[in-house]
DNA sequence: CGAGAACGTTCCCAAATACGAACAAAGTTC
DNA sequence: GAACTTTGTTCGTATTTGGGAACGTTCTCG
C-alpha cells in the first residue's frame, strides 16, 4: 500500500459524480460549487471532461447537470464482475418467492452497508431501497449481523461517531449496540426493531464466505405483517438461503 | 457549451474505471499502463485515488485491481433518475411474458447502442447482453430503427468508418445499409438479420419521446425458434408496447 | 537454485492544473 | 423596466501534477 497521495482533480471529479448520482434533482455549476466547496472556475473544467465522456449530462437549457448514460455501464459491470452477487441471484429469487417479502444482499462498506441486490415484495407495502445506495451499518440487520462477527478492535473503527438516531428505535447507546451485537453473536441472526425506518422491522444473518465476514442476507417486513411465528420461519428461510448461497461460492475471486 | 478544455487526469481516470468495468479479468498496473498508454508513474497516483475512493479495489496479494464498490450506486442512479426507463419497466415485463423472448430497451450513444435494460427470455438458449453494454447501432435492430429516423445529414455522424463486420450477414456496404434504412422507416420496424450475432434475429421499434428518437424497443430471437408469423406477431407486440411507453412518459424531466 | 525479466514504487523537474478576480449574461425584484 | 442578484465563463499565474529514469522486489524459466 503506498503514501497516500490523491490526485485533488480526480478526487473532485468522483465526488461530482457521487453527489449527482445521490442527488434527486440535476444540479447547477453554483450549487455544486456551494455544496462541494469548490471553486466555479475550477468545476467548469471537471464538469466539461466528465460531461465530454458521458459520465454526467447537461441539459442546454436549464444548464443543469445529471449523472450521464456512461455511468451505467460501470455500476453493472461491478455486479456482474462479482462471484459471490452472481451466484446469489438465483437464491434471492426463491428466498422473496419463500417469504413473499423484500429480500436484500448486503456488503460492509466502511460504517455502511450497500444493498448489492434486492427482490422486492409482491405486497403494496414496500420499503424503499435502492442498490448501490450506503445506510449506516449499526440501525440495520444487514449491518449488525456482520458487526456481531467482527473481532472486538476492528468493531470500533466500523462504527460512526455519534451512533445518529434514525428513528425513536434506533440504538444510539454503544453499550447497548455492543450488547444488541453479542445477543446476535449468540442466537446466530440480527434483528433490526424499526431502527432504521420506522414500520419495518428487518432479520439478517451474516454470510460466511470469508473471515471475518462482510456480505449478510436479509429480510425487510413492515411490522403490520409481523405475526407470533414471522422471526422463527423467516429465520430459518434466511440461513437455508444462505448456506445454499456459501456452497455455490468457493470465494471472491480475483 | 464551453471550450474543449479537458483536464487530462480526470478524462484518465475515467478512462481507468471503464476499461476496469469492460474487463472480464481484474487488471494489473503494468497491463493498465501498456493498454492506455499511461505511464506507470502516472497511472499509480491515478489508482491510488481510485481506490481510495472505492471506484477500484485492489487485491493485496495479486496487486490487480478491478471495479469497486461504489461504482454500483452511480450506475443505478442513472437508470432510477431516467423517467423513461422507469416508466417502461412494467411495459418490458409485459412484453417478455408476450413474447416469451429476450426483450430490450436501449438508446443511442453516438455511434453505438447502450441497452439501458432487459428482461431475459425464458427459454435456455439466450441472447448474451449486458445492460449498460454498447454495441455498433448499425448492427443491431435497435440501433437501426433509431437511425432510420434521424434526418440525413445527422445520419453520417452516428456510423462508424468502416463499417466493420461482426458476422457473415453484418451490413458492410453504406449504400446498402441506407436502402435497409429506408425500408425500416417505411415499414416501421427495423429487422436485425443475424447483422450482429449469427443465430439470432432481432426486431426493433423507435420509442417516438423525442425528435429525433434516441430509444427503441426490441426483441431478439434464436432463429431456430423463429417462424412464418414470428415477424408479424412479434412487430405488433413491439407496437403496442410502444405505444404504451410513450403514452406514459411525457418527456425526459430534466 | 541462479540469472533474467517484469513489476511496483520513488524522485525531481517540466508541464499541466487550480483558483481569485473580473466579466458577461440571465433571472429576479420592486 | 431598471437596478440588483445570481449564474456561467474567461484569463493569467502560483501551485500541483505528470513522466522519464532509476531502484528494490517479486516472478519466471532454465
Amino acid at each position: 500500500m503506498p503514501g497516500s497521495k490523491v490526485v485533488r482533480s480526480v478526487d473532485r471529479a468522483l465526488e461530482i459524480v457521487e453527489l449527482l448520482a445521490r442527488s434527486e434533482r440535476p444540479q447547477t455549476l453554483a450549487e455544486l460549487s456551494h455544496t462541494l466547496d469548490i471553486p466555479k472556475s475550477t468545476l467548469h473544467a471537471l464538469l466539461w471532461t466528465l460531461t465530454g465522456r458521458g459520465w454526467i449530462e447537461s441539459d442546454e437549457a436549464s444548464g443543469r447537470f445529471r449523472i450521464g448514460l456512461h455511468a451505467l455501464l460501470v455500476g453493472r459491470s461491478y455486479v456482474e464482475s462479482d462471484s459471490l452477487i452472481a451466484m446469489s441471484g438465483a437464491v434471492l429469487d426463491q428466498l422473496a418467492a419463500e417469504t413473499g417479502e423484500t429480500v436484500h444482499i448486503g456488503r460492509l462498506d466502511g460504517t455502511s452497508i450497500v444493498y448489492l441486490d434486492k427482490r422486492e415484495s409482491v405486497h403494496p407495502l414496500r420499503l424503499f431501497s435502492a442498490i448501490g445506495r450506503h445506510l449506516p451499518a449499526f440501525t440495520t440487520a444487514l449491518g449488525k449481523s456482520i458487526l456481531a462477527e467482527l473481532p472486538e478492535d476492528q468493531l470500533e473503527a466500523q462504527l460512526p461517531q455519534p451512533l445518529t438516531r434514525l428513528t425513536p428505535h434506533t440504538i444510539t447507546d454503544l453499550g447497548a449496540l455492543r450488547a444488541d451485537l453479542a445477543l446476535t453473536r449468540e442466537r446466530g441472526y440480527a434483528v433490526d426493531n424499526e431502527e432504521n425506518s420506522e414500520g419495518i422491522k428487518g432479520f439478517a444473518v451474516a454470510l460466511r464466505t470469508s473471515e471475518p465476514p462482510h456480505d449478510a442476507l436479509s429480510c425487510a417486513i413492515p411490522v403490520a405483517r409481523i405475526h407470533d411465528d414471522t422471526e422463527e420461519t423467516v429465520v430459518a428461510r434466511l440461513r437455508e438461503a444462505a448456506d445454499r448461497i456459501r456452497g455455490r461460492v468457493s470465494s471472491r475471486a480475483f
